[in-house]
DNA sequence: AATTTTGATGAAAACGCTTACAATACTGGT
DNA sequence: ACCAGTATTGTAAGCGTTTTCATCAAAATT
C-alpha cells in the first residue's frame, strides 16, 4: 500500500517546475513567485503530499522533533509531564514523540540506544530510580546517547552526571511535610519512600530525617520502608509496618511516595480498623487527578507535572546547560488531621 | 554537540573493510566470517555507533517502528493502551512511539499528517468522538494517512470507512450494564454518555434504549445525557440531573461514560446526601487503576485495554483487513447494590 | 541602449544508509 | 597444479530531501 506515496519529484514534474522550487514552497521560502506557489501548492493538495521527515531530517540534519521517555505510563502523572511538554513543544514549532524506556534500555540492561538512531533535536528523560536501572548501565546509556543528541533530565539525577536538568528538590518536600504533620501535633510519622538516586537532595529519606531532627523526634527504623510506586506495594508497605507492631506504637501518619501508594495504605488502614484521618493521617505526593476523588480527598504535593514538562521543553531547545528545580507546593485536602486523642 | 556522530563510513574505514561490510554486521547478517565480524563490532563498539534509522527507513523503505496516535493521555485508560501496544511491538522486534492527537489534526481542525511524513511501518489510532472531531476533517485526515502506510483503528470508527479496527460494541455493555442492575432491582436507571460516532454498535444511548426496552421500562428522556469524559463534568452532569427533579424522580442508579465521570458522580451525589451504594448505584466503565480504590470501590466494566493494545499491534503486522470486537468484561465491587427501600 | 541589480529558477552534490551485482579469495576434487 | 564452486568482500546506484551555486530573465539604473 504505501507503494504510491508521492515524492518531491512527482510533484515537481507534475507542475513543471524544479524540485528544489518545490521544496521552497514546502518550506515557505519568500523567494517564489506568486504564480509559481500557487501552482505547486494546487499539485500538492491534490496529490495529499507530505515531504518525508527521513529524507529531510537527512539533508538538513534538523528534525524539528523531540523525544521524551518516560518510565512507565501506569502513574498517570507521567502522562501530565508528557501534555505540558507536547504542548510547549507544539507552540515552538516542533514536534514531540514519546518513546518507552526500553528504547533506552532494555529490559536485560543493556543499553539500547532506538532513541539515538533518530536524530532527534534533542530528548527529555524523565529518571526514575528503581533497582533495575540504577547506576552503570543507565549512565552509559546517556553518556552515549548525549554523543547523538542534547539531553535534559527530569527528576533524580545521578550525581556524576553533569547534565542540564530539572530536578526534584524531594528532601526539602519530606522535610516540610513533615513540619506540615508536626504543627498538627504529630510525633509518630512513618514514611514510605522509593529508591532515589544518590544524590541527596532527591532522597526523601535524608529529608525525613532532617524532618524528624528539626522536631527533635527520634528516628524509629521500623517507621522507614522502602516500596515501589504501585498501591498495591502502598499497601503491603503499610501491612507490614502496622502488622509487626504493637498498635500504641502504630504510626499516626504516613507519608507515601505517591498518591498511587497512599490510595494502597488506604486499603491497608481500611483493613486494620483506622480511619482517615481521625486515627491515620496519609499524605501523598503527585496530585494525581484521582487523589481528590479519593474519600476522603487526599492531602498532598501538587508537583505541578504539567509545567515541569514545558520548562523541560524550554531548557532543551534554549541550549543552555542548567540545573533547575521543580516547582511544588502542599495541597491541603482532608487526609491529614489533628493527632489522634488516644485516652 | 551532535557534530561527532559517526557515520558507516568512520567505522569502515576504522575497520579496514567497505562500508557493505559494516552494514552486514550491524543487520547480523550471516555471511560475514567471524575474524572480519569481530574486528567489525569492536569498531562498532568503542565508538558508541548506532546507525541512522532515517537513513535506514530511506534506503530499506522500511522502520521497524510504528506509531500510535492517543486522543489524550489524561484519561490513564490511554495510557494501558499504550503499555500493551508497546510490549507486542518489541516482542516482535517494533518499536512503538507515541503521537499526541495533534499529529493527526491540528487544533485549528486541519489535518496535519505529521504522522505521514515519518513513514512508519503502521499506525494505530484510537479515535474518540468529541464535538471537534466529528466528521469530515477526521475522515479525510485517515483517507490520506492511509496512503501513506497501513493504519488500524481502536474505538469508534465512523461508519463510511472501512479500515481494519477493533471496535467497542458500546451498545452491548450498556445492554448488559442495564440487565445488571435491573436484577438488582433497579427501574430508574440513567445514563451518562458521551458522543459516539454514527455507528450504532458503537452508542451506549442505542444500548440503553434496548436494554430499557428488554425489561419493559419507560424512557424519562432527562435521566440521559451527554458529557465529557472528565471528572468535573461527571459531577455537573449528575447535578443537573438530581437539580432537575423531585427526589422522588432521582434516579436510583447512573451508568457512567467512563470511570473518570464516576468519580465526579461520586462526589455530586455526596453533596446531595446521597449514599452509595445505598441511596444511589454507580457504574464505571474502563476499570482504570484507581476504581479499585475509591469507596466504595467502583463496579465498572474493565475494557482490557493492555489486550486491547497488543492485539491492535498483531492486527496492524499481520495485515489483514478485519473488524474485531474488543473484549470486556463486569467487575463487580461495591458500588452496585439492591435497589433502595423508600418507605 | 547598455549595464547593473534583483528576483526567480534550476542543476547537482550532499546526507547515511541498503542492496543488487560484480569481484575476489578461498575450498576441495581431480 | 587447475578448475569449478562457494564464501566473503567491495562497488555503485539508489532512497527523497535540502542547499549551494550558477543561470537567466526582468526590472532598475545609468
Amino acid at each position: 500500500m504505501p507503494e504510491g506515496t508521492p515524492t518531491i519529484y512527482d510533484i515537481a514534474r507534475e507542475a513543471g517546475v524544479s524540485i528544489a522550487t518545490v521544496s521552497r514552497v514546502v518550506r515557505g521560502e519568500e523567494n517564489v513567485s506568486k504564480k509559481t506557489r500557487e501552482k505547486v501548492q494546487a499539485v500538492i493538495q491534490s496529490r495529499n503530499f507530505m515531504p518525508s521527515s527521513l529524507a529531510r531530517g537527512m539533508s538538513s540534519r534538523r528534525s524539528y522533533t523531540l523525544g521524551i521517555v518516560l518510565p512507565r505510563l501506569t502513574n498517570p502523572n507521567y502522562a501530565e509531564i508528557f501534555t505540558g511538554a507536547s504542548e510547549e513543544a507544539r507552540s515552538r514549532g516542533y514536534h514531540i514523540s514519546m518513546f518507552p524506556w526500553q528504547s533506552l534500555i532494555d529490559p536485560q540492561g543493556n543499553q539500547a540506544l532506538t532513541l539515538a538512531s533518530w536524530r532527534l533535536d534533542g530528548v527529555i528523560i524523565c529518571v526514575e530510580y528503581t533497582p533495575e536501572n540504577q547506576g552503570e548501565t543507565l549512565i552509559r546509556s546517556l553518556e552515549a546517547l548525549r554523543s547523538y543528541m542534547p539531553v535534559v533530565l527530569i527528576g533524580c539525577v545521578p550525581q556524576c552526571l553533569q547534565y542540564p536538568a530539572i530536578t526534584y528538590h524531594m528532601a526539602e518536600i519530606v522535610r516540610q511535610s513533615v513540619s506540615y504533620l508536626t504543627e498538627l501535633g504529630h510525633e509518630k510519622i512513618a514514611l514510605i519512600g522509593g529508591m532515589e538516586a544518590d544524590q541527596d537532595e532527591s532522597r526523601r529519606d535524608v529529608g525525613y530525617l532532617e524532618g524528624l531532627a528539626d522536631h527533635k523526634l527520634p528516628f524509629i527504623s521500623s517507621y522507614r520502608v522502602f516500596c515501589r510506586g504501585t498501591p498495591e506495594e502502598g499497601e503491603k508497605a503499610l501491612d507490614a509496618i502496622l502488622d509487626g507492631l504493637m498498635p500504641a506504637y502504630w504510626p499516626t501518619a504516613v507519608l507515601a511516595l505517591n498518591d498511587l501508594v497512599a490510595m494502597g495504605l488506604y486499603r491497608s488502614a481500611k483493613k486494620h480498623g483506622l480511619s482517615i484521618p481521625n486515627d491515620l493521617s496519609i499524605m501523598g505526593c503527585d496530585n494525581i487527578v484521582s487523589a481528590a476523588y479519593l474519600s476522603p480527598a487526599l492531602t498532598t504535593i501538587d508537583m505541578c507535572q504539567q509545567a515541569l514538562g514545558k520548562r523541560a521543553v524550554d531548557l532543551l531547545l534554549c541550549g543552555e546547560d542548567m540545573r533547575q528545580r521543580a516547582e511544588w507546593k502542599l495541597v491541603e485536602r482532608e487526609s491529614c488531621g489533628p493527632v489522634p486523642q488516644r485516652l
